[in-house]
DNA sequence: TCAATAGTGTCTGTCAGACACTATCGA
DNA sequence: TCGATAGTGTCTGACAGACACTATTGA
């Protein structure tokens, strides 16, 4: 109906909406907390890094986690995030999407906290990472995922992999072991992903934030065959063999020069710059085709 | 760090990690409810259906809207959607994948909810919709979304499409007219898509349930093509004929029978079983083959 | 001239798209 | 025999994969 005549229904006790909104009060139920948090990934030296945050306090004092923080009542869960992202990065424009709702009763041993995650992007000379306001350790970790060959000895295809995340000075160093089996129709599901630590590791993500990252690897790995993602990792103007670093990384496989560079060319276009002084042929500068569709 | 280690740490209170979860005391600070909602889709007829109900009360009295309800303190996420399926369906294992949450500060005019939608996939014979506790009217709905041509006028490809919900017996249409407009870095983004209503609609889905819908067909869309989502909306046997009509309706367009079969025939299994008394050739049965692994 | 990386040409096999054809039932 | 739907054979062009080749710089 339209909102004019939805306006003056009355309801079991009579009431119009607005004299039910006048008159409504919250129950006094207990509400979970809601947080958000956010995956901020970018490309350093051919590697991925995601930047992590050294916990303070209880609980997980001393584990590495997701910046991120609590969702105020008079703030959107997107608007909590950027809030988050600022305070993290002073930055307020990168490239983020939603990633998942974490919603176990268990997650946070303090109270019941659901979590909302983001992932972001951004092309690393754009950040300026912080110590926020409770001066916290920051730091980025490299992050790798490989097929673990022969793990189980199912005889299989691989379908056990090492997820690890090393922090920049190499000191630590932590490390999961995924393993992912289909169920009925063939479809992957969240919890069909398994993650336990790595025999012998000594250090451990907070919460449940390692069944976040490797999603966003997998989201990652996905998007970046049939979207221009990856741009977002880039500066405003990259070679094309830069851009095949990046692609190389994200997929965790070498690419041939030849296709890869078929298969961009739509997505892009020439500047007038070119690479010097470096000991080989100049490479031509590229920039994001702002023009480029799907399909 | 081990939690072995872990657990012996003191923080600048001096209390280690059971020490301090004892003594805390959550915050009193406001919270959002937490709300989980259910997109309950299947096929009848060639046409998809979309499980609603209509509002009994404020806000939004007389407005359909997605079964759903309040997360309760000790259940996770999840289990609360599986427990609306139940109340909603009889039926406790349906296909089920968490589609986005939703997290705009004036999204309920009562209060501040936060909701975390889902998207469910069955064969319409496994369900039994039956008026939950508080007897409130349940109908199928069908959804179509088609592009509109030269909408807006601009001689852009189609991005503008008209997204319409029927009721079984025709009495309620809801239509809204959906535009999409790609940003930078050529990557669609919830934040993108707007939809109205269609000029002259006299209904209205409930809160910002229209952005979930779009979003579900649009994730329907992509994955029937390169996943066996689709086998979750058949029932165990099925014929190759009932199978490609239900990825056309998914797909909104007419595919060819041969390259169809082409294409499917690696997910599907050959059973004993034809048609029968059918008055043209019978058809072979087929049921998912679930060794089938995507690539 | 050489080392190093940038950039191109082209063959191959696979697969989606298009279409024409054959097969098998009831009436 | 005909109408209707099931099911197959095959040509085409697009494109990913693989690899060999040429181009341009500094040293």
């Amino acid at each position: 109906m339209v909102d004019a005549d939805r306006l003056q229904l009355r309801n079991a006790d009579g009431l119009t909406e607005a004299e039910f909104l006048a008159r409504y009060e919250p129950g006094q139920y207990e509400r979970p907390s809601l947080t958000v948090d956010m995956l901020l990934f970018t490309i350093e030296e051919s590697a991925l890094k995601l930047l992590l945050v050294k916990r303070k306090d209880h609980p997980y004092m001393g584990c590495w986690a997701f910046p991120g923080g609590f969702v105020g009542i008079r703030e959107s869960v997107e608007e909590a995030m950027y809030r988050e992202l600022k305070e993290e990065t002073n930055v307020d424009r990168v490239y983020m999407e939603q990633l998942y709702t974490w919603g176990d009763v268990n997650r946070d041993p303090r109270m019941r906290v659901v979590s909302v995650s983001y992932m972001a992007l951004a092309p690393k000379t754009a950040l300026r990472p912080s110590a926020g306001d409770d001066a916290q350790e920051v730091a980025w970790f490299t992050v790798e995922k490989r097929p673990l060959l022969d793990y189980d000895g199912e005889g299989l295809k691989n379908e056990a992999y090492l997820l690890s995340l090393t922090s920049e000075d190499g000191s630590v160093k932590i490390a999961y072991i995924v393993t992912e089996r289909k169920r009925k129709n063939g479809v992957l599901n969240i919890a069909d992903t398994h993650l336990e630590l790595f025999p012998g590791t000594t250090q451990r993500l907070a919460f449940d934030h390692q069944k976040a990252v490797n999603l966003a690897l997998e989201r990652l790995k996905n998007k970046v065959n049939y979207t221009p993602i990856a741009f977002n990792l880039m500066p405003e103007e990259f070679t094309l063999s830069q851009l095949q670093r990046v692609y190389e990384t994200l997929l965790g496989k070498p690419l041939y020069k030849a296709n890869f560079r078929k298969k961009v060319l739509p997505m892009v276009m020439e500047t007038e710059k070119k690479t010097e002084n470096v000991k080989h042929r100049p490479s031509q500068f590229y920039r994001f085709n702002p023009d480029y569709k799907e399909d």
